[in-house]
DNA sequence: CAAGGGGTCACCCCCTTC
DNA sequence: GAAGGGGGTGACCCCTTG
């Protein structure tokens, strides 16, 4: 009898991971879950959310998909466990890449490295412990031109598998291939699931052991709609309470459409206390990589010493946010005589601006809650070269990035980054990694 | 006798246009001058020195070529005129599209428009004035892709051409092969020159009446190598008489092993009194569109008045420059007693480190001079919304914009352009546009 | 070499504005 | 539709580092 069960679910199984049928039949995993003592598999290690798609042209290995966990020290892989499982027979798991959608369906793309085939497909053998590593996963980009057909030569097999099976519907080739050009401009390429799928051989058959099960998405590092936030470089780091200074802003590719810069400001123990969004039009955004931006005006336009805030980038679509970096909010000028005192004094720190100048190497990765990078204070030593991190940024001061403003005084602007602090911050408990810990330092 | 040799040259003309031999056999139009009274073309208008270059992909009329000495309101073409010909038979001319070399060859790319044929050849009539006017010349850019192979077809045609009259040489197949990659490589993709044959038909034969002659080059828009070079917004047009200070640019399309920024000064005849260029490095140039500099040091420091210079990017490989934006340099604030020493040690210090951190961009092609051409001042409407002028750019002043340094007032720069005005400055006789008779507001 | 990037351009898609 | 742009990105080529 159970036997019986597992050459059913074979069946479907195999229709639709080889012969690539596109709907998912499996009810998303959910189905074996609520039965007691069904072989069932589990996540352990997610991979992580975001990798660079590679074009077949891109020969050679790019490196694998790590895990959400991974890090520089430590690399995890994604994994996954087969847990109420009590048979001897040898299990294989299988990872193939699916859309990110409710329902997802079989992908254009493919996965790629040492234990996957030609069609994407990667096995790879469960150990004693019922656990498996995928440590080699790679997305392969199949083209944008290719996908109509392949979509179409799947739904002409589905269609035939169907047929002969139950079902009678044979809709005219045509439209068969209308849909296809229309599921082809639908089909999201730049973000993937991974399907999992357990499966014992017996007679050289494959039969399946336990629901498929998916991934979080892994989005295209390399699609600005989903790549990686991040701002490369600005202009000033300070401005008014109230607002509206002007700043000049380097980033990486960001769509205009989609794209958004949010000021906010956290206490201590990370709690959103205020936040705004800067000005700018689409016309703004130039070519992608930079924006001029006008600061939105603090909550307490009567400040009166300097409030040290966030900037970060903000895609509203996916609800990403790059690093924050720290701005200082700074008060009218006629407050500052409390204030000048403490400038004076810092400004003596000016010449050590290089020694704290250097790595920042957060370590990306951002947007999830419980894994924050933070740069610290490490000490550099000190060259009479530029001052930039090891990411070749400009740290914001060189010497003359002037902020002055309603001001007498000039007043430069210094941002120090350091690594290695942990704090939750913004807005729905997600992550946004800051450099923290940054010194505003006024120079007279 | 005349008609015999009409059918000599006729021959050579014929293999070299029709048949796309690749090298042109008539001495760069250079063989007839000297004689007296042979029929001979001139060029009466030359073709802009730039055009944006079409895919065949991009359907439709995009606009042809102009004239050099096109405006908006008088447009001109491509004119050429036949002088010293007496016969009654009409004449056509026939423009063609050659590489930019010393010695021309037949190019990949075609024109096309209203009288071009597949083959890119472009006839027009000769008019009764023995003048010729190309109205709709597009340049079609062939893929760099199906280069190797239209130069190998063309070897092969050139070397049965020659073979059948008198040339023995066969060189082997593969070879021509090779040769044919390695020229594709060289081929100039990004710059053309027109070439114009006049010739009459009898007996449905055609016979040229003159040398071929070729325009001056024309430079693909599009391509980051040659096309135009344009700063698009800078954040700020003002700094210290001592320079090193930063400014963030933002530019069209640069290639960031080919730029430079050019600080110069012209006294009122246009002459140039000085220049110098801004440091920055390769990693300072982002994404091909922003470039993050160090004004250079004015050749006088101590300046007790403000002096006017001009920004503007330069190309050195091809000589090219930008519009030039006005760019002030400010007088060190003469005093301020403790603030002045704290300062100058700290400059010091400052100094030392960007005069080492800065490869210099300076060398280079200084033999080059300038060519300036300047627009003027319009009167611009100060609003309190965003200052942008009719191209969209902000032109320089937002409010905030600030620059003061060595100084306790607060400055800022405002620049305002204006339109058409123009004077031929600068040596050589060259045009450069410059933004002219901009205002420098100081506001305390 | 593997593992990660940066960068660009060839191509193609738009859109204004007359 | 003609004339002229802006912009995106697929595909590919590099390059550093270990």
């Amino acid at each position: 009898m159970f036997k019986w069960i597992l050459v059913v679910v074979y069946r479907v199984v195999y229709s639709h991971s080889i012969r690539n049928i596109s709907r998912c039949p499996c009810g998303q995993n959910l189905r074996n879950s609520s039965r007691f003592s069904t072989p069932q598999l589990k996540i352990l290690e997610q991979p992580t959310n975001r990798i660079r798609y590679r074009y077949r042209s891109e020969k050679g290995s790019h490196g694998g998909l790590t895990g959400e966990n991974s890090s520089q020290n430590k690399k995890t892989y994604p994994t996954v466990k087969l847990e109420n499982y009590h048979s001897t027979a040898q299990v294989y798991i299988r990872a193939s890449l699916y859309t990110n959608e409710e329902r997802p369906k079989s992908h254009v793309h493919k996965l790629m490295g040492r234990h996957c085939n030609e069609e994407g497909h990667c096995t790879v053998p469960l150990s004693d412990n019922m656990i498996a590593t995928f440590q080699n996963l790679g997305i392969l980009f199949v083209g944008k031109k290719e996908v109509p057909d392949i979509l179409y030569r799947r739904k002409l097999e589905e269609t035939q598998v169907l047929h002969t099976s139950f079902i009678s519907a044979n809709p005219s080739l045509l439209s068969v291939r209308e849909e296809s050009e229309r599921d082809a401009k639908d089909m999201n390429l730049n973000s993937v699931k991974i399907c999992f799928e357990a499966f014992v051989y017996e007679n050289d058959m494959s039969y399946a052991v336990s629901s498929p099960i998916f991934s979080r998405p892994v989005a295209n590092q390399k699609s600005p709609d989903s790549g990686e936030l991040k701002i490369v470089r600005m202009d000033k780091y300070c401005g008014p309470a109230t607002g509206d200074e002007e700043v000049f802003l380097l980033c990486e590719k960001v769509n205009k459409k989609e794209i958004k810069i949010r000021f906010f400001e956290t206490d201590s123990d990370g709690h959103q206390l205020w936040e705004s969004f800067a000005n700018f039009t689409e016309a703004d955004v130039h070519h992608q990589v930079a924006i001029v931006f006008r600061t939105p005006p603090y909550r307490d336009q009567n400040i009166k010493s300097s409030v040290q805030v966030y900037v970060q980038l903000f895609r509203p679509r996916d609800g990403e946010y790059s690093e924050g970096r720290p701005f200082t909010y700074k008060p009218k000028e006629h407050d500052l005589d409390g204030v000048e005192k403490k400038r004076r004094k810092i400004s003596h720190y000016n010449s050590g601006v290089e020694d704290i100048s250097n790595n920042s190497n957060n370590g990306g990765n951002s947007g999830f809650v419980g894994n924050h990078s933070f740069t610290s204070l490490a000490d550099s030593s000190h060259t009479t070269q530029s001052s930039r991190d090891s990411n070749n940024n400009n740290i914001g001061y060189y010497g003359h990035s002037s902020c002055s403003h309603d001001s007498t005084k000039r007043e430069n602007c210094l941002q120090i980054k350091s690594n290695h602090l942990n704090r939750n911050y913004g807005p729905n408990r997600r992550k946004a990694n800051l450099i923290e810990n940054s010194i505003t330092l006024f120079v007279n």
